[in-house]
DNA sequence: TTGACATGCAACCAAATAGTTGCATAATAT
DNA sequence: ATATTATGCAACTATTTGGTTGCATGTCAA
């Protein structure tokens, strides 16, 4: 399955969502409650921004009994990087040149 | 100058602005208008997205004459890689394989 | 079986966003 | 000088977004 980049980047613009993921890096497979401890918004805020992260499948969901487990999916930001962010990597070098030139041609 | 990284994700987060930056990075220094040439809105909006990219430094503007000319700064996007993508690198394995545990659990 | 716990769903609201149009300004070309 | 070109600024609108509250549902424990 391989995931809209546009969802991704829509996902990751969020410093609510990016927290969350944080907190998954630190802890992985949290329940939505542990997830909404010590967050200054609601439960339901939180359930609507994990429901983005699902979308851009960038976190797994797994029941157990009536417990929701969160597990972080690292696939997607790996593919962003290679698809798209990585194309700025070749022309850094170059960009920045030019860059520098039309600064001091100013 | 440190960017927010804030800025920087929400830039990206909009397919128009990440349209912008593949036409830099096809063809650096454009003016406004070359830059407006077969978008689908218009030029004001084409420079609301410009103004936000600018905002997160991801471009740099040069004036010459009447003419505005913008540049790519690849500098934020490595930012962001370094600071923050980066750091689900090193736990990209790991992530993954508990991922796949929990899945097989269920 | 009853109560508590973990979560979902839907309606609603305010603020931010993406877009427009109209007019203004400054630089270049004739 | 005047017309044209390249852009900016401001007001307005529609849609999306991020958040809330209230109630419903399913699971576990006593």
């Amino acid at each position: 399955m391989t995931s809209d980049s546009h969802d991704i980047f829509k996902a990751l613009a969020d410093p609510c969502r990016r927290e969350l993921l944080d907190r998954l890096t630190e802890e992985n497979g949290q329940t939505l409650g542990s997830l909404c401890e010590r967050m200054a918004i609601s439960r339901q805020g939180v359930t609507k921004h994990l429901a983005l992260l699902e979308a851009a499948n960038l976190v797994v969901v797994v029941w157990r009994g009536r417990e929701k487990l969160h597990y972080l999916n690292p696939e997607p930001i790996q593919q962003i990087y290679q698809r798209w962010l990585g194309k700025f990597e070749p022309q850094r070098l170059q960009a920045l040149a030019t860059l520098k030139q039309a600064l001091e041609d100013k």
